[in-house]
RNA sequence: GGGGGUGUAGCUCAGUGGUAGAGCACCUGCCUUUUAAGCAGGGAGUCGAAGGUUCGAUCCCUUCCACCCUCACCA
């Protein structure tokens, strides 16, 4: 303990850690600074380049000796004797600093001493190449742009405490390129995405989060109040009810990038908070659907790698090849010799029962059975994009019955590395029909299904109005970039995943400065 | 919710029933084209939290917290 930290308890709890002496060694530096008339935190650097400028510019400006002016964080410092080397970096590339005595003079010299790894500088000087090959800019002079007072992570073994990189995603994306890189991706994957649908006429289109009743997904929802109108509002499941109103209204194509909330259980894939896009087009069905969003996904990869083929988790996925076409009993067919087309509740349950499915599964119809024969025979399988289409009316509220058979509908989902990468229907539009589908998720409820949908007065009356044949199809954005980057946690995808409250342990860095700060005072 | 694992310095990690170590980072000194710079010296820890056992716990026991994996539930 310091002499300093005795002298000044006055707080609830004396703070002594490591941690807090480094940042009032840093602290200190600050005051040193000061007295050499520099500013700690000062507004505006003009830059000459951006540092990937200065390589791709580099034999040019080196031999014109231009002056260029760089700015970025400090990554790594070598002193030796009168020369100072500094590793540079901004957000597009990282250069070698070189600040030698001779050239900033001994006061800039000892100023640039002071500096610590994670400090932001501009530095003007010129370029060339060291003995040891490496591009260096010539310091003549420089800026202290913002102090770092938190030491960096270590500058070789980096961070890698997952729970560390979440809570503190700056770290992280500091410290660690290839973070900073998977989030370009997750940007360019959207960019991409979002110029095919309006190259292909959807108009892109906002819809309410905060909602009077929810639906279009099977999920439970969050539950909020709004003070004034001293009413309840749930968070969004889904956009599909309110997209569907926007084609009864006459929009014959239109798509959300829409923020979804469900308020389940947590893992590897499901964040509380995710994105999903949604698209609905009049007047088609689900198999155009199903050909258009396999153009979008061959032509979201190539795009992005300029070629189609993806691996994931050590397995290649190709994207050139026609997607397979499965209907879900066929499948289960194909996996198991069982044919589930014709039988009746009863005989799905004991079908479902003999071919394994756990007792805790809730096999309340024929539909449910087949879903859980389906999840165990087959799910597993789909490495390759494969659609599984024409599930069981049951399972199904918001789909359309299948055009030859009633007991099915016309929709499909697409599985690519065993992940459900998209659902989507030739939407229901008789609001008889989906009067009875409410109803009967309204039995459901009462039987004690939390994630059932309860009966949306205001969408019934807008089908009764009369919606045209509608294709529409919802994918999660975390997903397809899950797939894209070869991340196995959406939290990877996310800059800042949902995490629980730490309230032990830690002290906090806040606290730290207060106490510093109050020392300061004295 | 069940099972398993982890939690020690700012970071990455060793370790022990007798109040703790390494590398990096930090501080001091030397070094004017170095580069995981080097050399010499030094400082730094509520060993996740709270109880218990014990003469003595970071270590053993109990409970709790957070994180990871896994199963279940769930899209």
């Amino acid at each position: 303990m310091t002499e300093r930290e005795q002298t000044h308890g006055t707080n609830d709890q004396e703070i002594h850690l490591p941690l807090a002496d480094l940042i009032r060694i840093r602290r200190q530096k600050i005051d040193q600074l000061k007295a050499q008339g520099i500013t700690p935190y000062p507004y505006k650097y003009e830059r000459t380049h951006a540092i990937s400028e200065s390589h791709e510019q580099f034999d040019a400006l080196a031999a014109e000796e231009k002056v260029v002016r760089l700015a970025g964080r400090i990554m790594l410092k070598r002193k030796m004797g009168k020369a100072i080397f500094a590793d540079l970096r901004d957000v597009s590339a990282k250069l070698q600093l070189y600040v030698k005595i001779d050239n900033v003079g001994q006061a800039a010299f000892d100023n640039f001493d002071l500096l610590d790894m994670g400090d932001i500088v501009g530095a003007e000087g010129t370029l060339f190449i060291t003995r040891t090959g490496e591009r260096t800019l010539k310091v003549t002079s420089w800026e202290l742009l913002s102090k770092s007072l938190h030491p960096l992570p270590d500058k070789h073994a980096g961070l890698t405490d997952l729970e560390t990189r979440y809570r503190r995603r700056y770290a992280d994306l500091i410290i660690n390129p290839e973070v900073r890189e998977t989030f370009v991706k997750r940007t360019k994957i959207i960019q991409i995405v979002r110029e095919f649908l309006n190259a292909h006429g959807f108009l892109e289109v906002e819809t309410p989060i905060l909602q009077p009743l929810y639906g279009g997904a099977m999920a439970r929802p969050f539950k909020t109040h709004h003070n004034a109108l001293d009413i309840p509002l749930f968070m969004r499941i889904a956009d599909e009810l309110y997209l569907k109103r926007l084609i009864v209204g006459g929009y014959e194509k239109v798509w959300e990038f829409c923020k979804d909330f469900r308020n389940e259980g947590m893992d590897r894939k499901h964040n509380p908070e995710f994105s999903m896009i949604e698209l609905y087009w009049a007047y088609a069905d689900y198999h155009d659907m199903a050909a258009f969003y396999e153009e979008m996904l061959r032509h979201t990869v190539k795009a992005l790698f300029g070629g189609y083929k993806v691996n994931y988790d050590g397995r290649e996925i190709d994207f050139e090849p026609k997607f397979r076409w499965l209907t879900m009993v066929g499948s289960i067919k194909d996996a198991t010799g069982v044919d589930f087309t014709s039988m009746t509740d009863d005989e799905a349950k004991a079908a479902a029962k003999k071919l394994g499915v756990h007792e805790s599964e809730k096999l309340i119809n024929r539909g449910k059975a087949i879903e859980a024969v389906w999840e165990l025979k087959v799910e597993p399988n789909l490495i390759q994009p494969t659609f599984i289409a024409d599930h069981p009316v049951e399972i199904s509220p918001l789909a359309k019955r299948h055009r030859e058979d009633p007991r099915f509908t016309e929709r499909f989902e697409l599985f690519i590395a065993g992940q459900e990468m998209g659902n989507a229907f030739s939407e229901l539009n008789d609001p008889m029909d989906q009067l009875e589908r409410f109803m009967q998720q309204g039995k459901a409820i009462e039987q004690g299904d939390e994630e059932a949908q309860p009966l949306d007065d205001d969408f019934i009356t807008a089908l009764a109005y009369g919606m045209p044949p509608t294709a529409g199809l919802g994918f999660g954005i975390d997903r397809l970039v899950m797939l894209l980057t070869d991340q196995q946690s959406i939290r990877d995808v996310l800059f800042f995943p949902q995490m629980k409250e730490t309230k032990e342990g830690t002290v906090p860095v806040s606290k730290i400065l207060a106490q510093i700060l109050e020392d300061e005072k004295k």
